[in-house]
DNA sequence: ACAAATTTAGACACTCTTGTCCAAATCGTC
DNA sequence: GACGATTTGGACAAGAGTGTCTAAATTTGT
């Protein structure tokens, strides 16, 4: 039994790794085609099986569809919190650390193939599977919008940011950090490294100058001793 | 024929009519089908019309969807820039104002029936027809944006913000007043008046704590003079 | 009220897709 | 090398949807 741990031989071996391979393609060809437009034929080709192990595998297109979620979600979230556990909550270069775990969060959680994917399937078949979606809902944003708010309290507690609401300064985080990318995202394109570098850089410059503490504090300082107000 | 001279197009008013409500209709079931998954004849019996009507007025199922698009990209477009006509230029309460204009804009161009069509649209055919949505991209975030960067600057040339950069501001900014709205435009849900309300308040004060000028100084003001500094 | 334009309902051919069935080929394991 | 499980490819029925065509009904302008 030699567990072979080879990530991604072409010619997939064994029963289980079919059964990846299925969800893999089939992932791709919900997200370009949607739900209805996907063809089982098509992802049958793309995973390189024939359609009928398909069925024997998930009986069923929308059983294959709702297995394709779950897969999604469970790898992305798995991404998202071990990304959050690399939040700086002890850090010498506030703006700088903080841009890293932006870039990191964008680059491992949000613009990789998981994390488009999912992003795309929420958006277009988000209503057509209420529960599905509601359970995301709860083990993604639910779960992880959290998390980084308790990481940002940490960093209020520590004295390195003013913050009242560490939920709100979350969202918000995530929200400028991402600001630039927004059109990119809409066409479900993925944002060259630079792009996503430059939007962390600009969304934490604001968000520091918003809720930094030393930094403002300082700036009000020189800013009042100058212009003598 | 003698009434061929008129701007409008040649066929009758009852005519035209009939056009609108197919196109109407024909947004809501590609939003929420797709178009793989959207049926004439149901866009037929939502319209109020028969099949072969809208065979003889868009000839197409895809052409129908282009005619869509265009009809909500200039929609949305228009709505915007009367928005952003209301952008106060010379606030008498800055965050209020802000915070005014963010609901309109969220109100009136984002969660409106047509905004929320047309970003659906976007989002679930966008990679099928790119020139299609370069074209939306020119006309839409490729106008609105600068459009409003423009009246940042304006403010900031007022004496009312420090912003260095106009153009990243007006990203930021919508991206802080929708910060708390994402996960509900994602799943392609309206967030309450409230919602609207408290996700631009936050996002107005987080953006005016960054860039405010004004409010700084008026409350050190109002300070010294408490204070008698 | 008349004539032209438009709309309607229904039938129709055609294509595409899903899901099932089955015998032969292949794979994994002993 | 042999055996059981899995996969394969191809055929198939059933259903759904697009786009066309027609003759009849309706609306519109004069």
């Amino acid at each position: 039994m030699r567990l072979s741990v080879s990530p991604d031989t072409f010619p997939p071996r064994g029963h289980e790794a079919k059964r990846l391979s299925i969800v893999d393609a089939a992932a791709g060809v919900f997200c370009r085609e949607g739900f209805a437009g996907a063809n089982i034929d098509l992802i049958a080709a793309e995973a390189g099986v024939s359609r009928q192990t398909i069925y024997n595998h998930h009986g069923d297109k929308e059983k294959l569809f709702v297995a394709v979620v779950r897969d999604l979600t469970e790898r992305c979230n798995a991404g998202i919190f071990a990304t959050i556990a690399t939040f700086p909550d002890q850090p010498k270069d506030l703006e700088a650390d903080l841009i890293g775990f932006a870039v990191r969060l964008n680059q491992n959680c949000i613009c990789n193939r998981d994390g488009k994917f999912l992003r795309k399937l929420i958006q277009t078949e988000g209503e057509r599977y209420p529960e599905l979606f509601a359970e995301w809902r709860e083990q993604g944003p639910g779960r992880t919008w959290p998390a980084i708010a308790a990481r940002f309290a940490r960093l209020a507690y520590g004295g390195y940011l003013a913050i009242e609401d560490p939920d709100v300064a979350a969202r918000q985080f995530l929200g400028l950090v991402n600001a630039e990318l927004q059109t990119t995202f809409m066409l479900g394109g993925t944002p060259r490294e630079d792009e996503v570098l430059q939007s962390a850089t600009n969304g934490v410059r604001t968000f520091l100058r918003a809720f930094g503490k030393r930094r403002s504090a300082a700036s009000v300082e020189k800013q009042s001793a100058l212009a003598g107000v």
